[in-house]
DNA sequence: GCAATATGAATGAATATTCATTCCAGTGCC
DNA sequence: GGCACTGGAATGAATATTCATTCATATTGC
């Protein structure tokens, strides 16, 4: 294999195409997709217009790639936290832990996410990462109550009243100025575990 | 008086704005605002593009008048949880079962609701109609605190964790088919009250 | 010098809002 | 009762603006 190829991609893997996601991601999550006109992200991520048609072919190809990719560390957070415990207590431990931390320094990652999960814009494959998130997280769930460490409701209802909890957190903590705080990081990991744990 | 005046707008009492509002309320949940042509929303309440200046003086002043009708109704239903009440267990399911009927009911009036939250064409009266529920629910918090009902936890987190928990549940549901359903009422109630009741 | 890359003004398609016109219910007059 | 009239309500084509995308030109790195 060429190594300048590789070694060229490494330097720089692509300063640009981050500047426009990171800008992208910042007035998506502020103004919506369709309230956001591609010059201001231009100008945002310090580029010209025309180049954003250089990395993505177009605006929705854009917010997909974007979707996609902070879709994916969070589903990273939540597989990791089921694969590092041993207990279901534990895990679920880890899983929250690591939410809270996603949530602290990705703040916008979670309101853009948030807004655009049922947007027509999102694509098929899209569609399919935030599918299999759900998936893996009802299977957790069910695994757990076999072993009759979850409480017997319908995994539906508990893996959206965690993940909607997790997100109205992260948005109110957004808007004012709470996170981060080992103390409440502590407190709401309790809360959601005695909303969790059988009897 | 006149009685004929009285009469004629008690039988309509705006036929016409409501199905404006109506039509604002779908497209608003299902596309957001900037993604909703005002010809659209014309389309679909059955009118003519200009007549939805006649109600509102603009797009703005429209999804304002939407944010405060249905976030006065959601007031309503906690305020009447509360107040329904005696003991704070009482006071909490009720409340949850308001929230819960008036999600199922309007379960497009909730997407609504959470999607324009922050959104930057909401006014001044309308945030403050939002602050004021945050206030009463925190102070309810507070008060069920001081009892030793609720776990003392910081009360913004509470409100947060419940009010995202709900919000999740009515957006999962939305999308594939839950709700309504007698058991899951009962189910959800007493995982959230699990979450919430002291030690 | 020459690819590859970046630029930003120009283009054409949408969009919010306006306004000249049409419609209609109610009123007074025969 | 029938009939012209009037003012508010409704219309939808026209206007002025905004936006995604393109492309001829400029810049960069080698």
């Amino acid at each position: 294999m060429p190594p300048t190829a590789t070694a060229a991609t490494t330097t720089t893997p692509d300063a640009k195409r981050d500047a426009i996601l990171d800008a992208a991601l910042t007035l998506f999550s502020e103004r919506t997709f369709d309230g956001t006109p591609v010059p201001l992200i231009a100008d945002t991520a310090g580029v010209a217009a025309g180049t954003i048609y250089r990395y993505f072919p177009s605006k929705e190809a854009l917010v997909n790639a974007l979707y996609r990719q902070w879709k994916g560390e969070l589903r990273r957070v939540i597989v990791d936290g089921i694969a590092g415990g041993t207990t279901v207590r534990e895990q679920f431990g880890l899983m929250w832990q690591g939410l809270w931390r996603f949530g602290a320094e990705h703040p916008r990652a979670v309101a853009f996410i948030e807004t655009h999960h049922h947007a027509s814009y999102i694509d098929d494959e899209s569609r399919a990462l935030g599918q299999q998130i759900e998936d893996e997280s009802i299977a957790f769930i069910e695994a757990a109550q076999a072993r009759g460490e979850i409480r017997p409701a319908d995994p539906c209802i508990v893996m959206s009243l965690v993940l909607g909890a997790f997100t109205g957190l992260v948005k109110h903590a957004g808007a004012d100025g709470l996170m981060l705080d080992e103390n409440a990081t502590r407190e709401s990991e309790e809360i959601m575990w005695a909303a969790l744990r059988a009897s």
